[in-house]
RNA sequence: GAGGGAAUGCCGGAGCGGUCAAACGGGCCAGACUCAAGAUCUGGUAGCUUAUGCUUACGGGGGUUCGAAUCCUCCUUCCCUCACCA
C-alpha cells in the first residue's frame, strides 16, 4: 500500500487556509454602522482557556483540548453560522515568571520567544482560529485595560486596600490567593509550606456581588459539578443574626462624684447632685453583671485630695477598669490616676472640672495640680463629654485635660453640665453606651431554634478583638493556649483536636438572660460570620465534644424523634402476616390492629424470629396503626404496615407513632442534630424546630436582639502580588496625598524592563520607575510596586476578542454586544472555582459601568478530560519522556489521524488515555478511505446506503452539537464501512468528506479537491438531510408499520396470555390515532380471549390499574382482567 | 462531615421501559492472501448447544411493571470538589 505523506498534506491546507484567511471571523457591526454579508448569520463564539505559553510548547493533551473547541467551531462555521474562534496567551503572570527565572532569562524575552512557537505547534494542528486576532497580556496594549479597569472599579468604590493575613510562598516570593493553597501547600510548589505574614494589600469586593454570583447559577447551563463548587464556594446560608452581650473584661467600673455648688440642689443621701444619672448609671450595669464601686467622697463641698485618695486607695483598680469622673470628681480621678500609675482600661469625664472659683482658694489645691504625663500612657481610652452650653470655665477646662491627656470629646446640645437641673432627667444613656461599646457582639446562626440551649461562646483564636474579652484572671492561660496554637503548621487543621480556653468573659444569652462563658476555641473560623459561635454542646456535634472535654453545661432543648423506615421483603412480610393471622381472624385493618394490640408480646416475639437484628421493641400508640420494632444496637428502627405501601410509608410514616424514650445525654456519645420538638426553651416549648427557628427569629426581631441575614464564604479578592511580571497597580503613594489613583491619561503604566530579580519585588530595584510626581499636588511620590494577580488578565480577555486592536476603548460595545456572551467555553474543570468566578464578577462589573448588556461570560461551559499517556502516566512538559508530542504523531500518523482517534476514544469531559495499538486502529481507517478514493467510480447510490448516509448526517449533526465526538466517529465509520462495499456517487462521497471535516479537516480537505472542487470543504455547506430517504427505509423496515399494527399487538400479547392463562379478558390502550388501526375482533380471535380497546383519551375506558398512560405510538398498553 | 459524579462482556465505552447477549473500537481466536512475518480482508469472541431455543448476565439487595441495563429505594465500592462555615 502507498504511503500517504501526512505532512505535505497537511502543509499544504494550513497554508492556504491561511492566506484565503478562511476562517477569520466578519467583524460587525463595523463603525459606520453598515452591515454587512456575514453579519446576517447567526454569531457563535467559541472559546477555549487561553494557554500561558510556557518554552516547552505543547504536547498531545494541550492538543486535544484545543481540538475539542476546533471541532465544534468547524462544524458551526459549516453549518452557516458566523463564528469568532479566537486564540491569545496568557502569558503576563506568576507561571511564566517562574518559568522564565527557570530558564535564567529576562520574562520578557521568554515570553517573546515562546509565544511564536506556541502559534506553530497550534497552527500545525490545523487549529481553525482567527490569527488576526491574537492577543497577549503582557502586551501594554492588553493590560493597560486591566488598569483602566482597575481605576473604574476604584471609582464605584469596588477597590480598596487594608493589611491582612495573606498566605506567603517563599518560594515564589509572593502572595498566594485562598484558592492556590492546598493542604498548606503553595499550588506551584508542592514542597512549600505556606507562611502567614502581614502586608498591606488591594482588594476587589467581589462579595458585593455574592448575592448574585450565587442566585445565578441556577440560571446557568454550565455543568452541574462547577455549579455546585461555585455554590460551594460562594457558601451562601441563611440564619439570624443575634445579639449577645458581653461585658467581657470590665473588671469594675468606678465612678467619682463631683463637688456641688452650695446653692446647687444636693441629695441628702448621697451628698451630690439631686437625682443624678450616678444611680441610674449603677442600677442598669449590675443589671448586667457588671461590679460597679461608687463611694461617697468625705466632704464634697470642701473636697481634699488626701481624704479623698485614702478613700479611693480602697478599691480594686486594674487594666480592665473604666472609671468614670464627673464635675470635680475628674478633677480627683486624674490627678489620683497620676500618682498611682496604674493603667486602665478606659477614662471617662464628664463635664470636667478643673478650675478653682475665683476668690476661694481654700481648694485651689484640689484642682490646679499638674497632670502626671503618664495618665496618658496608662489610660487605654479617653472620652471626654461635654455640652455646648456648659459654662465658660467648664469648656476651658475640657482644654486643659484634653491638652494633656487627650482623648475624644463628645459635645452633647444643651446638657449644661449633666446636672438633673440640665438635663431634665437622670437617664444618661450615651454615656451608658460609652462604657458598654462593643459589648453587643451579633452572632450568626443557622439554628436560632436551639438558642435556649446556648450554654457557652466560643470566639475565634485568631479574632482580633478576643483581647477585650480576655480577663486578668485569664490571661496566662489564654495566652499559653495562643501560643501553643501558633506552633501547630496549618495544614494539620483539619486533623486537630477541638481545643479551646476559658476566657474569663460571659456572655448574656438574649433569649433568658443567662450568663454563659465565651471561651477561645481553635476551630472557629475568624473571618467567617461573626468569627464566634454561639454553642449549643446538645445538637451540634462540634460543640458537644468540646463541651465533654471541658466539662461544660450539655442543655437540651430538643426531643428527639428518630423514625426510620425500612421496607420489609414482600416474602418475609407474607410469612409474617400468615404467622399474625393465626392469633385471630383478619378481615380488614381494624381486625389487624386489634390483634396486634391485643398480642402485643406475641407479635413482638414473632418480629423477632422474623427480623433481622434486636433486642426488639414495639411501640404502640391508642389504635394501632403499624407496629414499630427497633434495634437498639442498630439505632435503627423498623416499620411494618400492612396497610399502607412503602412508597406512601414514607409520607405518613415518618410523623406517626415512634415514641422514644428521651435521649439521655449522659450516656449519649453524641449530639442530637436531627428534628424534634422543642423543650426548655420557655414560651416555644412544643413547637416543631423548623417552625421554631422563624418564630424564635420573629421573636429576637421584634425585642430588636436579633435580625435575619444571609451570611456568605466568599470573601474579597485580594489582588496584590509582590512580583514583577503582572499588571502593574496603576497607584501612586504620596507623601501628602496618599495613594493617588494614575490619571486614565498616563495609562499604561508599563512594566520596566530594568530590575533585578532574586529578592522581593524586582520593580522595586529601579529606582527611576519607583519615583514619580504625585498627579494630585506634584510633590515627591512613589509607585505601588504591587502587581496585579494573573486572574486579573484572564478576567476579561474573552470581551476584548471582539476589538484586540482597539487603542482607544477597552473595546467598541456594539462588537462585543455581537458577539457575547461567548456561546460555549472550553477548558479545565480546575478553574471552576478561580477563574470562573473571578470572570463572571468582572462581566457583572464591566456590566453595571454599561459597557455591555448581558450577565454571565460563557452561555455554555464545557470541562474537557485530561489525556494521560500510555498506561495512565501524567503527560508534563517536565518530564518529556511522559509526553505524546503532536509534531512526532503528526510524522507517523498524520495528525489528522490523532484528531480521529482521541475523537473516538470517549466523550471529551472523561479523562482519556493515549494508546499506540489504539492509533493504529484510527490508522487504519484513514488509510482504508484513501485506498478507496484511489480505486473509486463514480456510481450509482443504493437505497441502503441513502438511508445510512442521510441518518448519519443527521445524528452526526447533533453528536456535533453536544460534544459527543465519540459517537460521530461510530457512525461516520458505520456509513463508511457501507461506501467501502461499493462504487457510490459522487455528492455522496462529498457528503460524507463533510461531516467528517470537523474531526480530520486536512485530508477531507484533500479529497475534497481530489474529487474536482475548487473551493474549501471547510467552509462549504453542512450537507442538509433527506428525512424522506430516512422515513421510507424505516417504514419498509417493519417497525412502525402501522398496517401490520394488529400482528404485532398479537405477537406481543403471546407470551403474556401463556404466563397468565386464568385470565379472561384483555384491555387494550392506544393512542387515539392508531383507534382505527386495531381490530380487536381480529386480536381476540388470534390469542383466544376477549379483547376491548380504548384510546388513551377516552375518559368512558375501563382501566381499575390507570394501564393506559403506557401506551406509546406503536405500542399499546394492555390490562389483564 | 457537606456537595457533585460514577459502577455495563477481556479492556475502553454506547445504551430511548419492550426490537438487548447489549452499538463501535481495541485486544484475542480462527480463516483468506502470503515461503513467512507485517499489512489487508472475512468470520468469531457469556454458557449450554449448534435451534427463528434455553439459561446466566449490565456493582449488591429489595420494589414498581405484563415486561427493567434503563424507573424507585436502600446498601456497597470508586472518583472529584469543599472541608471545624456556626
Amino acid at each position: 500500500m502507498e504511503e500517504i505523506n501526512f505532512a505535505k498534506i497537511e502543509k499544504k491546507w494550513q497554508n492556504a487556509w491561511e492566506k484565503e484567511k478562511v476562517f477569520y471571523a466578519q467583524d460587525v457591526p463595523s463603525a459606520s454602522g453598515k452591515v454587512n454579508e456575514k453579519s446576517k448569520k447567526p454569531k457563535y463564539y467559541v472559546l477555549e482557556m487561553f494557554p500561558y505559553p510556557s518554552g516547552s510548547g505543547l504536547h498531545m493533551g494541550h492538543a486535544w483540548n484545543y481540538t475539542i473547541g476546533d471541532i465544534i467551531a468547524r462544524f458551526k462555521r459549516m453549518s452557516g453560522f458566523n463564528v469568532l474562534h479566537p486564540m491569545g496567551y496568557d502569558s503576563l503572570g506568576l507561571p511564566a515568571e517562574n518559568a522564565a527565572i527557570e530558564a535564567g532569562q529576562h520574562p520578557i524575552d521568554y515570553t517573546n520567544k515562546s509565544i511564536p512557537n506556541f502559534v506553530k505547534q497550534q497552527k500545525a494542528i490545523g487549529l481553525s482560529y482567527d490569527w488576526s486576532r491574537v492577543l497577549s497580556t503582557h502586551d501594554s496594549s492588553y493590560y493597560k485595560w486591566d488598569q483602566w479597569i482597575f481605576l473604574k472599579m476604584l471609582e464605584k468604590g469596588l477597590v480598596y486596600q487594608k493589611t491582612s493575613a495573606v498566605n506567603w510562598c517563599s518560594k515564589c516570593n509572593t502572595v498566594l490567593a485562598n484558592e492556590q493553597v492546598h493542604d498548606g501547600k503553595c499550588w506551584r510548589h508542592e514542597d512549600i509550606d505556606v507562611k502567614v505574614k502581614q502586608l498591606k494589600q488591594w482588594f476587589l469586593k467581589t462579595t458585593e456581588y455574592a448575592e448574585e454570583l450565587y442566585e445565578n447559577l441556577d440560571k446557568m447551563d454550565w455543568p452541574d459539578r462547577t455549579k455546585a463548587m461555585q455554590k460551594n464556594w460562594i457558601g451562601k446560608s441563611h440564619g439570624t443574626e443575634i445579639d449577645f452581650e458581653i461585658n467581657g473584661n470590665i473588671s469594675n467600673v468606678v465612678l467619682v462624684h463631683g463637688c456641688p455648688d452650695s446653692n446647687e440642689p444636693r441629695d441628702p443621701e448621697t451628698r451630690t447632685y439631686e437625682k443624678h444619672w450616678r444611680l441610674w448609671l449603677k442600677g442598669e450595669l449590675e443589671k448586667r453583671n457588671i461590679k460597679v464601686d461608687a463611694p461617697l467622697m468625705p466632704e464634697p463641698w470642701a473636697p481634699d485630695y488626701k481624704k479623698w485618695k485614702k478613700e479611693f486607695d480602697k478599691l480594686d483598680i486594674d487594666e480592665n477598669s473604666v472609671l468614670i469622673g464627673h464635675s470635680c470628681g475628674c478633677a480627683f480621678l486624674v490627678r489620683w490616676l497620676g500618682d498611682i500609675k496604674r493603667k486602665i482600661k478606659k477614662l471617662i469625664l464628664v463635664a470636667p472640672w478643673k478650675i478653682a472659683y475665683k476668690g476661694d482658694g481654700s481648694d485651689k489645691d484640689f484642682y490646679e495640680y499638674k497632670i502626671n504625663e503618664c495618665v496618658r500612657l496608662n489610660v487605654g481610652e479617653v472620652v471626654i463629654f461635654t455640652s455646648n452650653n456648659e459654662e465658660e470655665d467648664g469648656k476651658k477646662s475640657v482644654k486643659l485635660f484634653e491638652k494633656d491627656i487627650g482623648g475624644e470629646i463628645i459635645e452633647l446640645k444643651n446638657q449644661g453640665h449633666f446636672t438633673y437641673g440640665d438635663m431634665g432627667t437622670h437617664e444618661f444613656h450615651k454615656l451608658f453606651d460609652e462604657i458598654t461599646e462593643g459589648n453587643v457582639w451579633p452572632i450568626f446562626t443557622t439554628r436560632p431554634d436551639t438558642i435556649f440551649g446556648v450554654t457557652f461562646m466560643v470566639v475565634a483564636a485568631q479574632h482580633p478583638r478576643l483581647d477585650e474579652l480576655v480577663t486578668k484572671d485569664q490571661r496566662r492561660d489564654v495566652d499559653k493556649f495562643l501560643k501553643k496554637l501558633k506552633s501547630v503548621s496549618e495544614k494539620d487543621i483539619g486533623d486537630l483536636e477541638k481545643e479551646g480556653v476559658f476566657t474569663g468573659s460571659y456572655a448574656v444569652n438574649p433569649a433568658n438572660g443567662k450568663k454563659v462563658p465565651v471561651y477561645a476555641g481553635n476551630f472557629v473560623v475568624a473571618d467567617y460570620g461573626a468569627g464566634m459561635v454561639m454553642a449549643v454542646p446538645a445538637h451540634d456535634q462540634r460543640d458537644f465534644e468540646f463541651a465533654k472535654k471541658y466539662k461544660i453545661d450539655i442543655k437540651q432543648v430538643i426531643k428527639p424523634e428518630r423514625t426510620s423506615i425500612v421496607t420489609i421483603t414482600k416474602s418475609l412480610k407474607k410469612e409474617f402476616y400468615e404467622n399474625v393471622k393465626k392469633f385471630g381472624e383478619v378481615r380488614d385493618y381494624d381486625s389487624l390492629s386489634k390483634i396486634y394490640t391485643e398480642n402485643v408480646d406475641k407479635v413482638f416475639n414473632l418480629a423477632k424470629e422474623n427480623f433481622i437484628g434486636g433486642p426488639w421493641y414495639i411501640h404502640s400508640e391508642g389504635n394501632i396503626k403499624k407496629i414499630l420494632i427497633y434495634s437498639k444496637q442498630k439505632s435503627e428502627i423498623f416499620s411494618w404496615d400492612n396497610e399502607v405501601e412503602s412508597k406512601e410509608a414514607k409520607k405518613f410514616g415518618l410523623k406517626v407513632g415512634i415514641k422514644k424514650e428521651q435521649l439521655d445525654y449522659d450516656e449519649l456519645y453524641r449530639a442530637y442534630t436531627d428534628e424534634g420538638a422543642l423543650m426548655n426553651s420557655g414560651e416555644f416549648d412544643g413547637l416543631d424546630n423548623i417552625q421554631a427557628k422563624r418564630e424564635i427569629t420573629k421573636y429576637l426581631i421584634e425585642k430588636k436582639l436579633g435580625r435575619r441575614v444571609v451570611n456568605f464564604k466568599l470573601r474579597d479578592w485580594g489582588i496584590s502580588r509582590q512580583r514583577y511580571w503582572g499588571t502593574p497597580i496603576p497607584i501612586i503613594h504620596c507623601e501628602k496625598c496618599g495613594a493617588v489613583p494614575v490619571p486614565e491619561s498616563d495609562l499604561p503604566i508599563e512594566l520596566p524592563k530594568n530590575v533585578k530579580f532574586g529578592k522581593g519585588n524586582p520593580l522595586e530595584t529601579n529606582e527611576k520607575w519607583m519615583s514619580v510626581k504625585c498627579p494630585k499636588c506634584g510633590g515627591k511620590g512613589r509607585r505601588e510596586s504591587d502587581t496585579m494577580d494573573t486572574f486579573a488578565n484572564s478576567s476579561w480577555y474573552f470581551l476584548r476578542y471582539c476589538d484586540p486592536k482597539n487603542d482607544k476603548k477597552i473595546f467598541d460595545p456594539r462588537k462585543v454586544k455581537y458577539w457575547c456572551p461567548v456561546d460555549m467555553y472550553i477548558g479545565g474543570a480546575e478553574h471552576a472555582c478561580m477563574h470562573l468566578i473571578y470572570s463572571r464578577f468582572y462581566v457583572k462589573f464591566l456590566r453595571d459601568l454599561g459597557l455591555i448588556n448581558f450577565d454571565e461570560p460563557a452561555v455554555r461551559l464545557f470541562h474537557q478530560g485530561m489525556l494521560s499517556g500510555e498506561g495512565g502516566v501524567k503527560m508534563s512538559k517536565s518530564k518529556p519522556e511522559t509526553c505524546v508530542l503532536p509534531e512526532a504523531v503528526s510524522d507517523k500518523y498524520g495528525i489528522d489521524t490523532a484528531r480521529f482517534f482521541l475523537s473516538s476514544l470517549a466523550s471529551p469531559d472523561k479523562d482519556i488515555y493515549w494508546s499506540d495499538s489504539g492509533i493504529n486502529g484510527s490508522a487504519r481507517f484513514t488509510r482504508r478511505i484513501f485506498e478507496y478514493f484511489k480505486n473509486w467510480k463514480k456510481d450509482k447510490d443504493s437505497d441502503e446506503l441513502l438511508f445510512k448516509l442521510n441518518k448519519t448526517i443527521k445524528n452526526v449533526s447533533g453528536y456535533y452539537e453536544n460534544f459527543e465526538y465519540r459517537k460521530a466517529t461510530i457512525e461516520i465509520r458505520e456509513l463508511f464501512d457501507l461506501i467501502s462495499r461499493e462504487n457510490v456517487s459522487k455528492e455522496t462521497l462529498e457528503k460524507f468528506l463533510k461531516i467528517f471535516n470537523p474531526i480530520c479537516p486536512h485530508i477531507t480537505e484533500e479529497l475534497w479537491s481530489q474529487l474536482g472542487n475548487k473551493d474549501f470543504i471547510s467552509i462549504s455547506k453542512w450537507p442538509g438531510v433527506d428525512e424522506k430517504k430516512i422515513q421510507s427505509q424505516e417504514d419498509d423496515s417493519g417497525e412502525l408499520n402501522k398496517g401490520q399494527l394488529n400482528e404485532k399487538i398479537i405477537e406481543e400479547l403471546k407470551p403474556i396470555i401463556k404466563k397468565y392463562s386464568d385470565k379472561k379478558k384483555v384491555y387494550l390502550y392506544v393512542m387515539p390515532f392508531e383507534l382505527s388501526k386495531v381490530n380487536s375482533a381480529k386480536i381476540g380471535k388470534a390469542i383466544g380471549k376477549v379483547v376491548e380497546v380504548f384510546a388513551v383519551n377516552n375518559s368512558g375506558k375501563y382501566d381499575p390499574e390507570n394501564k393506559a398512560k403506557k401506551a406509546k405510538p406503536g405500542m399499546v398498553a394492555i390490562y389483564l382482567e
